[in-house]
DNA sequence: AACGTGGGCAACCGCCATGGA
DNA sequence: CTCCATGGCGGTTGCCCACGT
């Protein structure tokens, strides 16, 4: 797999570059009428001259109609450069806890605005003081490791350890969530076998095996049948460790 | 007014994961 | 178990526009 593989679907008389409005019209009616099953099949049977991966694109970051609009709030910043620094370059997890906002949106904002604001502001906090600790003790780094070991199967147990920012719902990304719409929901805590939220005074310790079936504690809630977590309490838990043991 | 340059953003590309045959 | 089709994701590209000279 992988190398010389076959495009996705045969490009030659096809559309590229923006979207016409009668494309998008065309789409977006298909859509709202047909619903998109099969994206690659979606285009002959809308009538479009655009690959399927072409369609889907641009549903998910234009044309959907939870789409938000405009520029990001300062909230919604801080909110991704705090989950960056957490996740790094997930932007589709970073989306998740971003309602109306695409991981293309966001990777963007990143791109364009927020990475020059932040080495703005760690150039003149290292210089003012290099001792200061940042809100994330190794995050970045540990969880870049994370995912990239998580792909190869790797055996050994990594922890993460995530020095609990207030300011942040964390929740997001740790909810249990089956109901994917169009991709943009993902489940974070699938990823990990085991979180574990500490304090000065306690440590509790919540495995994928009983997180799911343990609906009396206080961590988690079950709403329709899926498991939701609670929002920590920022005075009780100053720190969240995720331990994975890879399968 | 014409031209050059840089930033912003939509869209594309290629790789990977997943699920079905 | 293997192969293949498809969807999803992150990196990159290239167009467009605003601004400066």
């Amino acid at each position: 797999m992988g190398r010389g593989r076959a495009p996705c679907c045969e490009k030659v008389g096809l559309n590229k570059g923006s979207w016409t409005p009668a494309e998008d019209m065309r789409l977006m009616a298909y859509i709202q009428k047909y619903g998109h099953g099969n994206w690659r099949a979606l285009p002959k049977q809308a009538g479009l001259l655009r690959c399927g991966k072409s369609c889907r694109l641009r549903w998910i970051n234009y044309l959907r109609p939870d789409i938000k609009r405009g520029n990001f709030s300062r909230e919604e910043e801080d909110t991704i450069i705090k989950l960056h620094s957490l996740l790094g370059n997930k932007w589709s997890k970073i989306a998740s806890c971003l309602p109306g906002r695409t991981d293309n949106e966001i990777k963007n904002v990143w791109n364009t605005h927020l990475k020059k604001r932040v080495s703005h502001k760690e150039e003149k906090s290292s210089s003012s003081s290099s001792s200061e600790q940042s809100n994330v003790k190794n995050g970045n780094v540990k969880l870049d490791n994370q995912f990239g070991e998580s792909r190869k199967g790797s055996q050994e147990k990594i922890e993460i350890e995530i020095e609990f920012e207030p300011s942040v719902d964390m929740s997001c990304m740790l909810i249990n969530d089956n109901d994917d719409i169009d991709g943009v929901h993902s489940n974070f805590a699938e990823d990990f076998d085991k979180v574990v939220v500490s304090s000065s005074s306690s440590t509790n310790s919540y495995s994928s095996s009983n997180y799911n079936t343990n609906q009396e504690d206080p961590l988690w809630s079950i709403m329709d049948e899926e498991y939701y977590p609670l929002m920590l309490d920022d005075d009780d838990h100053e720190k969240i460790i995720i331990i994975q043991q890879k399968h």
